[in-house]
DNA sequence: TACGCCGTACTGGTCGGACCAGTGGACCAG
DNA sequence: CTGGTCCACTGGTCCGACCAGTACGGCGTA
């Protein structure tokens, strides 16, 4: 098999160069969170370049989540400690891409809650577990304030399972796909005449799955869940995917 | 309950607008991949602010993956496709300082990973099927060849499975996590004496997950899957999580 | 006519200098 | 100790300039 594989090449950037330097001696620990920067002033000495080009470097590192400037502050940049805030951009990016169908999204949130709740099922102490219960209650109260208020509890519910779950990359994709997909159809579900309705099936629907972690079968807590999130739904998922859905039901 | 909490005011700089703007205009649809925006100099006069701070917007688009500049590209800067690169930059960013942690990472790709086989078993075809066998067979070749090889194969795997599960974004998240995770041990699993005898072992549980796809029993399958997943990394798991990614197996 | 060279009019990358509002700290008056 | 003033400096933005690179159209050549 013939190999001679060439890459496109393109030009490198001066200010790709000092963005390159930064966060080489950040993974080298020589910067570390909460440490500052020098002002852009002095980097252009160092770096030997114009400030435009520090500047720029610097619009990258921040929009990356690994410095912040303040104009006016005298100690310049500093240097952020890391955080799933840039991840949870790129994901929500990934999530609003235009291919992915309202189906998709529901099926990957499915999957996402199920195993969560699984694992709540087996990691959970009887103090996170009355934590849940308080956010059931919160839930319950927050339904006769508005849809907003109760989306706000459902989605401290979900925080709290996702702390017992041990896995903040589940716990992110999560909310990220909730965010969403309820984004999608917010106007839908908010408009319905049901909308009350809706909410307190949605409550029932929570309570169970506590109870079912509570009696520390992951695998029916799962299921449970899964099969709420369907019902919530599936009325506003096109039919032709619905049978994927059923599947993760059924299968499981 | 009082409330009266008040949030911290940070100024809005006029870059961000822009990229805010571009942004906004490219998830309504009214900009999409392959055309150009107009050049810097004429975006000056669109959004009415110096051509520094419109550059400062354009770098963090273009850091971001969403667009690419050219010098001298009369058409101006390009607005790419969507792609992975910026998730996988992010993820890989945090599982280098620990802050995502190997079991974490691991076990999304667990629940992902069986996700996909347990929808793929219900919905394939035999047409399908015969595609995954025929990876398998690659994967065989590929052994022969070298550890590299043998992980492009495995990538045709998942992505065949992938796409007959029919969820883009599963296929995606399990794509990044994957080359993530693979980063982080590459050198580690290439390295070792058993090197041939691991991935053997590793084609051999994809043959079994391929035959309880055929059965058609998606339980099974995606249990095998994820035993497969937890044999191969948990050797680089720290001993702490590991009950965590058990329990994935364990309770579904 | 067909082809290839080349100039031109642009592009983005970088530079240097300028002004402004905002910040933190030193200093001072109460 | 408090509150205010002042000052040196910060980052945000603007402007004008130069350079190397690109696309394209018109040119001359075959």
């Amino acid at each position: 098999m013939a190999k001679a594989q060439f890459q496109p090449v393109q030009p490198v950037r001066a200010y790709e160069r000092i963005v390159e330097q930064i966060e080489e001696a950040l993974a080298r620990g020589e910067l570390s969170p909460g440490q500052r920067l020098p002002s852009e002033r002095e980097l252009v000495a160092q770096f030997a370049v114009s400030r435009s080009t520090v500047r720029e470097a610097l619009r990258v590192l921040a929009s990356n989540g690994v410095v912040r400037s303040r104009p006016g502050d005298p100690n310049g940049p500093e240097i952020l400690p890391y955080s799933l805030g840039a991840l949870r951009k790129q994901m929500t990016r990934l999530a609003r891409v235009d291919e992915l169908s309202l189906g998709e999204l529901i099926g990957f949130r499915m999957i996402m809650d199920g195993a969560a709740i699984q694992l709540a099922s087996r990691l959970r102490t009887d103090e996170q577990l009355a934590e849940m219960e308080e956010t059931l209650v919160a839930m319950r109260a927050a339904i006769d304030v508005d849809f907003e208020a109760f989306s706000e509890a459902d989605v401290a519910f979900h925080e709290a399972v996702a702390r017992v779950s041990r896995n903040s990359l589940i716990q992110m994709c999560n909310e990220v796909v909730r965010g969403v997909v309820l984004g999608l159809i917010a106007d839908k579900i908010a408009h319905a005449a049901n909308s009350r309705a809706l909410m307190l099936e949605s409550l029932q629907h929570h309570t169970e799955v506590v109870e079912a972690i509570r009696a520390g079968d992951g695998h029916a807590a799962a299921r449970i869940a899964r099969q709420n999130l369907y019902d919530y739904y599936a009325t506003y998922v096109p039919t032709p995917e619905r049978p994927h859905l059923r599947a993760l039901i059924d299968d499981a």
